[in-house]
DNA sequence: ATCCTATCGGAAATCGATTTCCCAGCCTGC
DNA sequence: GCAGGCTGGGAAATCGATTTCCGATAGGAT
């Protein structure tokens, strides 16, 4: 039995409103009261109850996490993403409840939101943009201040923090032109949402600036089954009449899958040829050349979720929150001068 | 203005009682009445407030998980140990509401019970015997069931869930005896608690039954910085009159950076010598060559934690749970037949 | 026919805080 | 000396559910 506001209340003499009032920080209460009630709550220990407290003032100081992660390489993405939202919510006296089973299920989400345990909701790996939206007028519906993550979301009305992917892959490119490439290879994403669409472009715009034409040969989709990406696009690029002297994979543990297999192959890299990845994995450190890759700031977008949903939870506000953090260029022992250079 | 029992009970001219009897499966509710109330609710999209109903019932439905995540490794741990215990929970009704800045702060947990927001606690990582033991008991003055991860704490009364790190130890010690190893160097951990001593006796155990005399010039104990632990364990051994041809490192990324250093030391891995971690992290994976590790199921760790967990809860139980889990020895290309076997 | 006992459903208490409303006293100004 | 404004503090309403208690009805037994 926890001492609750009536003990403290009849220890004191003292109404429980006026308690109420002192340990708020409210007006009317003489100094005198307040300090002999503070002093009693913290002799007593009292601690205020969550419960009582969320149901009388109609929020919970809480925030709902909602992630789908049985997905590829999201574990890594995991642990950085919640440590940065959790610290960035404790910061603010929030809490952050985790749901791992709610994803795409809009009926559930709509019992949580209507159950109000929560004052807001991120929702990471959104489904499709169809979806997406319909999630998000329901969760409007029901008064939940709500963002997504991690991609840019190509639609006024949502909120989304996501990594720039035009830049990475622009980042990556012109890294490769940089030490004498200009058969660029390209992998593309499998992915809907537009992060495929931003890789692609900022590829594009790299070549073109330095103005090295388009090949298409040189571009590969990713439509496979997700276990021989790596392989067919190897395949496929060796087989070229004039194959490509770097290549750029979508992520990080398809490009470790490649450099394992060319090394088999008796293809030195980064020497015969030049590979890269993307998202900066822990793995990527330590193959053997390490991986060039691009780093996503993981933690931080955390924060900025979490900061950005604190915004609409305060203001009510109706104007959305879209971000877009910079990535960082890892360059490392996997990609090289291309020795092969034909200029 | 979500709807709420009230809504219901004017909207059928019945009294919110009936309402909540018919909700909760409770007797003395007629199946007409009952089914008209589901219905009614369902149409409505009534959903019980959690605050409400946490006041009443007295229980929340959530447990509390206390991390001090900024610490060596954990990050793989973290994204490994989360999911797991989130659904866990989430197949128990229960949700996890993480908690990343109380770490041995005993005040502020101590508020965290009195503020019963969670119905139970899992402290990771908690500091050292003296203060788990006092953590334990002012959780246990509080009512709040709890349980430790992820080590063995050698205490009667504490509940935890640890991995087994005698057999841990004494796995990859068997595994280099069988490869015809006799002189195989240790490293010892840096940390407090029984993890040590643990992986210490698997290794002596080990040793032992093969009839292999021990030597104390093959155990090194690790008490220099984090930084150079690979690389002065690497040179003391070097150095003896008659060296290790195995080593086992109290935890992969130190036996990673140890594998390149003798890379560049022109040993080679496992020809000159064998070489294993601890952890099976992502990255002992795509080494070359891949690290021979003992993995520990971090996610059955954490399954088992909420389990036992929501067995104190419920059983409102004196007995603590104490579980340890079995490890599995991973095998692979740093660890080889002993090539300089002198028998 | 009467009594007893289930069964059904409603009225009201309860959980523990916050918030509104009101009263009593005091000061100020006219 | 009195109206009006402030201040400190208490009484009571409120948040939205659950739970207890009690009355009414119906069915079965005597």
């Amino acid at each position: 039995m926890p001492v609750t506001i009536k003990d403290l209340s009849n220890a004191l003499g003292v109404s429980r409103s006026t308690i109420s009032k002192a340990l708020n920080d409210r007006p009317y209460v003489s100094p005198d009261t307040k300090a002999r009630v503070l002093r009693a709550a913290h002799e007593l220990g009292y601690q205020p109850s969550a419960a009582a407290r969320n149901l009388r003032r109609q929020r919970t100081d809480k925030i709902g996490l909602v992630v789908n992660y049985p997905i590829y390489r999201v574990s890594d993405f995991l642990a950085e993403l919640i440590p940065g939202m959790a610290s960035a919510s404790e910061a603010s006296k929030y809490n952050l409840i985790l749901y791992t089973s709610l994803a795409g299920k809009a009926e559930r989400i709509k019992s949580l939101c209507r159950s109000r345990e929560v004052d807001g909701i991120i929702i990471a790996w959104p489904q499709g943009l169809d979806e997406t939206v319909a999630l998000s007028q329901l969760m409007t519906e029901e008064d939940m201040p709500h963002i997504f993550l991690p991609r840019r979301l190509p639609h006024a009305d949502l909120s989304y923090v996501a990594t720039d992917h035009v830049q990475g892959a622009r980042l990556l490119t012109e890294h490769l032109i940089a030490l004498g490439h200009r058969r660029i290879g390209f992998q593309r994403l499998p992915e809907v949402f537009e992060t495929d669409q931003d890789r692609y472009a900022g590829y594009a715009q790299a070549l073109q600036e330095a103005h090295i034409p388009y090949d298409p040969c040189l571009v590969i989709s990713a439509n496979a089954s997700a276990e021989d990406y790596g392989e067919r696009a190897l395949n496929t690029f060796t087989a070229l009449p004039n194959p490509p002297t770097a290549i750029l994979f979508f992520t990080d543990p398809v490009a470790i899958k490649v450099l394992s297999l060319a090394k088999g192959r008796g293809i030195r890299v980064p020497q015969d040829l030049s590979i890269a990845g993307y998202d900066g994995v822990l793995s990527s450190g330590v193959t053997e050349p390490a991986l060039t890759t691009v780093r996503q700031p993981t933690s931080r977008m955390g924060e900025l979720a979490v900061d950005s949903l604190l915004r609409l939870i305060a203001n009510g506000s109706v104007e959305p929150q879209q971000h877009i953090l910079p990535v960082e260029l890892i360059a490392r022992g996997s990609t090289s001068l291309n020795l092969r250079a034909r200029v």
